[in-house]
DNA sequence: CTGGATGCAAACTCTTTGCATGCAT
DNA sequence: ATGCATGCAAAGAGTTTGCATCCAG
């Protein structure tokens, strides 16, 4: 994961006898000049606009290739479509449980420490991210609908 | 969300006035006797030997407001079914990317600064949810499939 | 009685699969 | 030429909705 999604992308291909399709390169882009938090379908939406006629499924496998490369992380949340994170670095999120919407958290949780205290539960600790939920500012001032 | 789920809920539908009904008290008293993280399904299909009939719908309802009144909470996940944890008390979550099996993490986090940091974004916080993604032990172990 | 809760079936959303075609290598 | 990737359509999970019936209060 080093460089931009699109050109690690073809070498990483390359490595493993994968193709680099014109699909693929326009996801990867648009993961590279992305807008933090997308779904699948928006992802769909936005690349259709430069490459007519990709199709949905390949939009998932294409996620699902560049999360294995570590270009996007998928967002836990509780409800709702796969959010993928094109910010790849440590970093946590707040969900507003009204409407839904993701937004970046700046804190340092203890990285070493959770990951060593699953070590002590025999799992083999990745990624630790952390996921505040409430309301979001507007859902919290809005009447109660 | 003082003593059990089937109690308080009683006492809070009588507030709302709302309905205490065998479905209901059934699924709470599951959600008493329960096993940390469980889907709507398993619910639905335990919920049933004691009270034939019952339906998803009428499952998927009462979680949600079991959710409400703070006896259950989504545990935050990147895939699969919607999972309910029966345990309401701060606690965090390690969740195996290749078999999606949830453990619990004993670990603690700091709170206070995590909901004011939040609040610092204008977002009212109600729960911090650390979710540590990787390979259980067995699946870390496992052929590569 | 009365309206909130239920069950059923159907709709819906999101994601994956199967298969024939197409194209990167 | 070879076989991986694509597009299409359809299947599949999981969850929600609409509506008539039922029963707790």
């Amino acid at each position: 994961m080093t460089g931009t999604a699109e050109a690690s992308l073809a070498l990483a291909l390359h490595l493993r006898g994968g193709r680099v399709t014109p699909q693929r390169r326009a996801i990867a882009r648009l993961i590279d000049e992305a807008q933090m938090h997308v779904t699948a379908e928006e992802i769909y939406s936005q690349v259709s606009e430069r490459l007519p006629g990709v199709s949905i499924p390949t939009v998932y496998a294409t996620l699902e290739l560049l999360e294995e490369l570590g270009h996007v992380a998928r967002v836990p949340t509780s409800s709702g479509p796969a959010l993928f994170d094109t910010r790849t670095d440590e970093h946590h999120h707040m969900i507003c449980r009204a409407c839904g919407h993701v937004a970046d958290l700046m804190a340092s949780v203890d990285r070493e420490r959770l990951v060593s205290a699953a070590g002590a539960h025999g799992f083999h600790a990745e990624q630790v991210q952390l996921v505040v939920q409430g309301l979001c500012d507007e859902c919290a001032a809005a009447p109660v609908s």
